[in-house]
DNA sequence: ATTCAATAGGTAAGTAAGTATCGATACGGA
DNA sequence: TCCGTATCGATACTTACTTACCTATTGAAT
């Protein structure tokens, strides 16, 4: 099948449409109903026909000379990201960025619910953090298997994050979103993301180092 | 010139070469002094070939039969990620997220600094959090010249990023890793590194919205 | 000493993503 | 009503990244 709607989106598409959603629900808080491409595209710095490709993938078509539908849009958006229907999850790891993340009460407004958070450390368990209650990490399969839970949330130390993996697999976890600097070793049915900040910094402080290091080369490369 | 240290890397080995790096460094806390790319490719999930091309980039040369020298290669990455030299740093936003990277204390030996913490709640002002102290925001400027800082952290909510962003630019910050969800507008000399939680929760929920609502399709095109 | 297997390194081919261009369409103004 | 312009959608092109392939080198086994 050869439909824009059967091609599969490219992960940097998809990636992108978070942005656009955002922006977008900000357009029609104020009000706005209609938006173009090129407005899209000066306000989020990309070119038209880019966020034109992307907006493809929704099944939005637009009219010339007048743009696309903002509601629209922001609806097909959270269609296909899947935000319309609850992802329950839960959390492994209390630490200061498992709280964190237990705390960002707007990702249940994008599908995600953090039903509970699991830790090994006696002092945390029992505890309630943004209303989430901390359970010892043995009654995880216990509770993925009574709710019929699919994602998993790893924001434990390096060390321990593929015990915990382990742990989920068994315990019957269909997705990881893994904050842990380690590659997680799987079976090759499971979805595994992982957010690596090494990654970022590498790339950050590589870009950082040429710039302080060789400006004379950044400089002869603009001219 | 042509050479393949002339050539910039791609972005994505760029990020690949952290992952390397603790692989590697684990390897040589294990004594291992040699290893191949197909070893490196088997563990971390990448098919030689890759690992191979990615390792070109670090200019280490490898024997045929016997492949890399493990301490080689670990000083080769440290090296080009600018690992060796220290990035000081600040952090705006002393909320959870940001506490959380305060406390990465690991951050120092991949050549990340964090001085200071500044935020607006007055409740946090004068406050150390994991030996940083937290201080006001309109003392960021002065630190910034003080200490000649070229990297801003942004742990802060998504409505004031804007705006601490234009502070950091005004002060005269030269990179910006950014935590909050949205865009941030700033000089074209400017680096950004956008850490949009949101779109990995895109990537994520729309895999597992596909598994779980079209698995027949999914089966299909396996057979 | 010779042969075999493993591995690096370089080149080329293939795939995916981003960008440019062109014709079609719809609104606004002459 | 007609024309100009902004915009969309589709196609073609370019660039970047990945993968495959081929050759050379090295160590080990016979």
């Amino acid at each position: 099948m050869k439909g824009i709607s059967g091609l599969s989106i490219p992960e940097p598409s998809l990636r992108r449409l978070p942005q656009y959603h955002h922006y977008l629900a900000e357009l029609q808080s104020r009000g706005v109903s209609l938006v173009s491409c090129s407005t899209i595209g000066r306000d989020l710095k990309y070119i038209p026909v880019q966020v034109r490709k992307d907006l493809q993938f929704t099944g939005i078509i637009g009219k010339p000379k007048v743009g696309y539908s903002v509601a629209e849009l922001v609806l097909a958006i959270e269609a296909f990201l899947g935000w319309n229907s609850v992802n329950e999850a839960l959390l492994v790891g209390a630490g200061n960025l498992g709280t964190a993340m237990l705390g960002h009460e707007r990702f249940s407004r994008f599908g995600l619910q953090v039903v509970a958070a699991f830790d090994v450390d006696p002092s945390k368990i029992g505890q309630y953090i943004y209303g989430k209650a901390v359970l010892p990490l043995d009654e995880m399969a216990d509770l993925v298997q009574r709710m019929n839970i699919h994602l998993g949330i790893i924001t434990t130390p390096a060390e321990v994050a593929q015990t915990v993996a382990d742990e989920m697999v068994k315990a019957g976890i269909q997705a990881i979103w893994n904050f842990a600097p380690v590659k997680l070793n799987v079976p090759e049915y499971m979805i595994v993301h992982n957010e690596d900040l090494y990654s970022s910094l590498a790339s950050l402080s590589c870009k950082l180092a040429k710039r302080f290091r060789a400006p004379l080369q950044e400089n002869l490369r603009l001219n």
